[in-house]
RNA sequence: GGGGAGUUGCCCGAGCGGUUAAAGGGAACAGGCUGUAAACCUGUCGACUCUGUCUACGGUGGUUCGAAUCCACCACUCCCCA
């Protein structure tokens, strides 16, 4: 398989222009690059896509750009959303690059510092788009970019239509004029010929493949991803706590493990393809289970997710820690833990472990029946003036449960 | 600049002087059924020192025995006209 067609298997293609699988298919290396938001300190699972997608070209001879939009973000990008985005201030934006920057390196292998860039390295390069964004002089800009523009076009794109009924401010207007411009730079520098993408930023890519025609009479390609969205139709990654981060001080590796033991059957083959480096005989393997047996292929795809993200190591520890939790075993110490001060209350120490976020809600659940005691779940808690006292732990230990998917194991701290 | 509509709990959305912690829906959480899945049924879904108390209906004041509901001012949003 070209490199084309590995995306293409994948299932990591929406949209691309005319000449895109001819080049990816080809022996010369590609260059290409993908923009990253700095807008937190860290990535979540819907950045993964795009690094996935990055690796495999990467790993079939391309060579890769990350682009981390120091500048961009500045700006903030209106594209299909329906308000403006709160503006980041320059110190967020650094502290949030130095995070994102770690994380990359899971995925892609980025070449060391002044190391050798010639034509057959592969070696990615990491950028920050505020190296040429910020020291850029106005009136520069107005000649020799802005003039390439039309409002016209650019007022006819979808995305921006939203906008245009509830107020665009010409700040955000000019972002999709920045990325091209990023283009252009990039193509520029670095001879990059292509630029992957959400499916939303494929008006901004088409606007920077334009723009290198028009300055330069250069020839640039892009493509986009589909946007992922799970079987009941939400954004994928999303939780009702929030975003599935990449950062194990945001998200713990064993919380990210359940995360992908826990999706919906009908999305694990199209997960394992997105997320997993395993070959597609495997997945299709996988992907064959029925019924219970499906389990299996979400317990790998779970494994191997967790081992991009966080390493082998950890993520065998979270596979031990479900494990010890959902198989009825002892108490592990890979499990989620927590050390407290005994005696205390049921209720209290609910909301010690987070498993509640109120007494109140302690309460209710403890109603309902849901709280209980054991690594096995056989003692129902039915009192909330219930305690827990230091000769109930078990080996020095005790789980405490919350329904029967969130556990805690206590100890004596 | 003129005229009109609006701002309610995580979201949408009723309420338009007392019986309202606030209908209904969605989301979420738990129980049942299961497979740490989906669907479905049931329950819960502001906080706390929990048969009671406190805080809440954009903000601040006011009218009233009593206001999310009435009045004034402020802030923000949307629509129509110029």
């Amino acid at each position: 398989m070209n490199a084309f067609e590995v995306l293409q298997a994948r299932g990591l293609v929406q949209q691309y222009t005319a000449k895109v699988p001819e080049i990816l298919a080809g022996e010369t290396p590609v260059t290409f690059y993908i923009g990253f938001d700095p807008t937190a300190d860290s990535l979540h699972v819907g950045h993964l896509l795009p690094l996935m997608a990055m690796a495999h070209l990467q790993r079939a001879g391309h060579k890769p750009i990350a682009v981390l939009g120091g500048g961009t973000a500045m700006v903030g990008d209106p594209s299909f959303k329906d308000e403006m985005r709160a503006m980041l201030t320059e110190e967020q934006i650094a502290a949030n690059l130095a995070g994102i920057r770690k994380q990359m390196d899971l995925v892609i292998t980025f070449g060391e510092e002044g190391a050798d860039h010639g034509p057959a390295s592969t070696a990615g390069r990491l950028v920050n788009n505020a190296e040429w964004l910020c020291t850029m002089n106005y009136m520069h800009f107005l000649r020799e970019v802005a003039r390439h523009f039309s409002v016209n076009t650019m007022l006819t794109k979808a995305s921006v239509k939203l906008r245009l009924e509830k107020g665009l401010s010409l700040l955000e207007f000019n972002y999709q004029v920045l990325q091209a411009y990023d283009f252009l730079e990039l193509h520029g520098r670095y001879g990059c010929m292509l630029q992957m993408g959400g499916d939303d930023q494929w008006g901004n890519i088409v606007a920077g493949i334009d723009l290198i025609r028009r300055v330069n009479g250069g020839e640039a390609h892009g493509l986009t991803f589909p946007l992922l969205t799970t079987a009941e139709g939400k954004k994928m990654g999303k939780t009702a706590k929030g975003a599935v981060w990449l950062s194990a001080e945001r998200l713990s590796p064993y919380e990210y493990f359940q995360y992908w033991v826990n999706v919906d059957d009908r999305d694990v083959g199209k997960l394992l393809r997105i997320f997993t480096f395993l070959p597609i005989e495997r997945i299709e393997q996988l992907e064959a289970l029925s019924g219970a047996d499906i389990r299996q292929a979400k317990q790998v795809l779970a494994f191997e997710a967790t081992a991009i993200a966080h390493g082998v190591d950890q993520a065998k520890n979270a596979k031990a820690g479900a494990k010890a939790a959902f198989s009825g075993g002892a108490a592990v110490a890979e499990m989620p833990s927590l050390e407290v001060a005994l005696p205390a209350l049921v209720v209290d120490l609910l909301v010690q472990a987070e498993l509640c976020k109120s007494k109140g809600e302690a309460r209710r659940q403890i109603q309902q029946g849901a709280i209980k005691l054991g690594s096995d779940r056989s003692q129902v808690v039915g009192s909330h003036e219930q305690s827990v006292s230091p000769e109930d732990l078990v080996d020095g230990a005790l789980v405490l449960w919350r329904g029967k998917k969130k556990s805690v194991r206590i100890t004596q701290g």
